[in-house]
DNA sequence: ATACAAATTGAACATCGTTCAGTAGTATTT
DNA sequence: AAATACTACTGAACGATGTTCAATTTGTAT
């Protein structure tokens, strides 16, 4: 059993993230509880609710966490400022695909939260998801001058392979011949900049 | 308390599937359980289990019914099939955010229930999801005699328009002024068969 | 009336999220 | 050094969950 003073809270806070995070990982969300993440740290349940507010607000600071990861796993794999918008948008739509294969639990984490009580997420969060979807307009801001044009194009495309993403992992696309994701984004991708673009 | 004999086994079945639904509706998916279930048709748990494997398989059910109902209401709003393949498309869009918006807890349902293990759900409810599908497939018929090219676009959209439902309904598109969900796909639509007819 | 079989129950089990009075170890004061 | 104050941490308790299954009730057939 952990002692007094081993830990500061946000080293516990820090660990307990951690623990989550490979619980999810290993056995998925069903598998996941407060008194495992506590056991797997040293402490018990209580001390858990020293340092988030419930469950739903550790599960929120792991989704946190993985917008981050996606983050930089897309800045990685994003192409050069100078690409024209439909490579840029294909390696990032890609990458964000494979994002979501390699990582597929924590992926399923952050979209399966419901919006309870139709309150919208803090501030922060709001902040990772604007920084992940800037991306999507860097790669756009070619194509016209117009700000609000990119916002609404970047949403679209991007809720788009969003939802191609999310029938392909959760394997609801058997019916009929299975082409990948990233055939499906492609197929999207370069039909709706031919016709944007006039 | 139920008496011996009062109910059928199909009957109980029916009974328990409309009032999931009907506390689903009222409670969403965190206020519903097997106890729940069972006391609003007058039995007890255990009944539950004679007629369902377990919960999972109520909500599978469940989501069956709402497939059922989604295919109606998109086939009612359903243009005629000398329309145009746009028409014809922004008609089922908006139909189906219309749905989804109506009828957000049991639409919710439908893509919460996460893919474990691995196996697929039954023939029965991959059937019924093709049904939906081919509403698309049949829109977009005029396009090109391909077969396989119309299951692979009708996907894609399917996909897309999904996703672009998804982030509306579930709120995390107040990033930035909110257009609606309507426009979105308008502007996923219009664009891609511009760029899909050449 | 008696026996049989099937329908229904509800207590039991392990687990869950959450709370909070109590304990035990540290720091400060005397 | 002893006594006091403080607080990090515990773990039992509560009500709820899904699931099982021995026991009971009840309709039907003999």
């Amino acid at each position: 059993m952990a002692r007094r003073g081993d830990h500061s809270r946000a080293e516990i806070h820090r660990m307990a993230l951690d623990a989550a995070e490979r619980l999810i990982a290993a056995e998925g969300d069903r598998g996941f509880s407060a008194r495992k993440v506590a056991s797997a740290i040293g402490y018990t349940v209580g001390t858990l609710y020293l340092v988030f507010e419930n469950l739903d607000d550790l599960v929120l600071q792991v989704n946190g966490r993985t917008l981050d990861d996606l983050f930089y796993a897309l800045q990685k794999r994003q192409g050069a400022t100078g690409d024209d918008p439909e490579t840029a948008l294909l390696a990032l739509s890609n990458a964000y695909i494979a994002y979501a294969e390699a990582e597929s639990p924590r992926w399923n984490m952050l979209f399966d939260a419901v919006a309870e009580k139709g309150d919208n997420p803090p501030d922060w969060y709001q902040q990772k998801l604007g920084r992940v979807f800037g991306l999507v307009e860097a790669a756009l801001s070619p194509l016209t001058q117009d700000a609000t044009e990119i916002q609404r194009v970047a949403r679209v495309l991007w809720a788009s392979v969003h939802g191609i993403c999310l029938l392909k992992i959760r394997q609801r696309m058997n019916l009929a011949g299975g082409q990948s994701a990233e055939d499906m984004a492609r197929l999207l991708i370069e039909n709706f900049l031919r016709g944007f673009r006039g």
